[in-house]
DNA sequence: ATAGAGTCGGAACGTGCGCCCCGTTTGTCT
DNA sequence: AGACAAACGGGGCGCACGTTCCGACTCTAT
């Protein structure tokens, strides 16, 4: 895939430059960033990054690649739980609150929020263990039944604009969440 | 406030047409709908719409003041009804309805989520309305205490993106609304 | 009919952005 | 050290949009 012929010594630490520079500013400002600004923040000129990454976008997804791929991870870690509705819902939790702290996830993931995004590579990893612990969460009866993953995606984008305006009109956060929780739950369990 | 010097024939039918006009594409596409498309759909220049409306955020202001305050009436309607928590519902209900019918609508309801606008004008009378219901619908137990219009503004934001991501991933209308009421609800009464 | 104020249309301006070009610089290999 | 390819950077292009300008064109009052 990828031909890892030898950079230059320069290029590989611009490189490093960029891809730190563009983790921040995503993070702090999603992909609306200019690109320039990016450029700026790395100390490199505009040329620099197109040169190692095609576009913008492939950029954006270098950068947000391993943070999905962490989130993958987490939830496949809280699969096979004794207690599978806490499980889901502290996942569900966790990827909200670390959305409200990087807007370049929750760029990416009110992405996945319309079906323009098929959900390939890293995004369908995170989907794939987010469903296995829905279902695990529903054969318990902790999460009602009718739920499946697409919904969770439209869930999902639909919590990540309820915190952010919360957050803006000095909600605590969190709230939003809980209320979505209280409407998956099974009512009468945990 | 409005001067109403009594303008010449042709720019009195220039400035109904623009406003049609407006009333189409917002409808259509929400505010992002490029200016000079407005223009052309009323078959004027842009130059006219500008005589008409100081800045492209008035004309849209214009076109959505109307069906604001209908609404706002419409919550008037509903207040000291026998079933407090129904009228709530509905009211709610029918928001998303016709927002889902009208992207401008859909803008002008999503900009109340932060606190950017300050709810001023004829957006307040909504907010204040819906306040009025969501304080009956409490009180007589039909709606979870602890939620306040705040909250609401939060909560319709939320449930419009749902909304929206769920019709262009082809899922019937109503379903994360309904979600969203359950959460709502004080449980077990109706 | 005619003058002149009001109106029109759309070319043009300013801005901001993604992206490309190319003269210049820099690392690396002999 | 010298030569060559690789990499740099930032000015510039193309595009889209909101807004303004101004010469041409009506409408209306006399």
């Amino acid at each position: 895939m990828t031909s890892d012929k030898p950079l230059r010594a320069d290029a590989r630490r611009n490189r490093a430059r960029v891809l730190e520079a563009a983790e921040a500013a995503f993070s702090d400002e999603g992909m609306m960033v200019p690109l320039d600004e990016i450029a700026r923040r790395a100390g490199v000129g505009a040329g620099t990054v197109y040169r190692h990454f095609p576009t913008k976008e492939a950029l954006f997804e270098a950068v947000i690649h391993d943070r999905l791929r962490q989130l993958a991870e987490d939830a496949r870690a809280l699969t096979d739980a004794e207690r599978p509705g806490e499980a889901f819902q502290r996942f569900l939790a966790q990827v909200i609150e670390q959305a409200m702290l990087n807007k370049a996830l929750c760029d990416a993931l009110e992405a996945a929020g319309s079906p323009a995004k098929p959900a390939d590579g890293v995004q369908g990893d995170i989907w794939d263990a987010f469903s296995v612990l829905l279902g695990e969460a529903q054969r318990a009866g902790a999460i009602r039944a009718g739920i499946d993953v697409v919904d969770l995606r439209v869930l999902l984008s639909g919590a990540l604009t309820m915190e952010r305006h919360a957050r803006d009109a000095d909600r605590p956060a969190g709230r939003m969440t809980e209320i979505l929780l209280d409407a998956l739950r099974e009512h009468g369990k945990s």
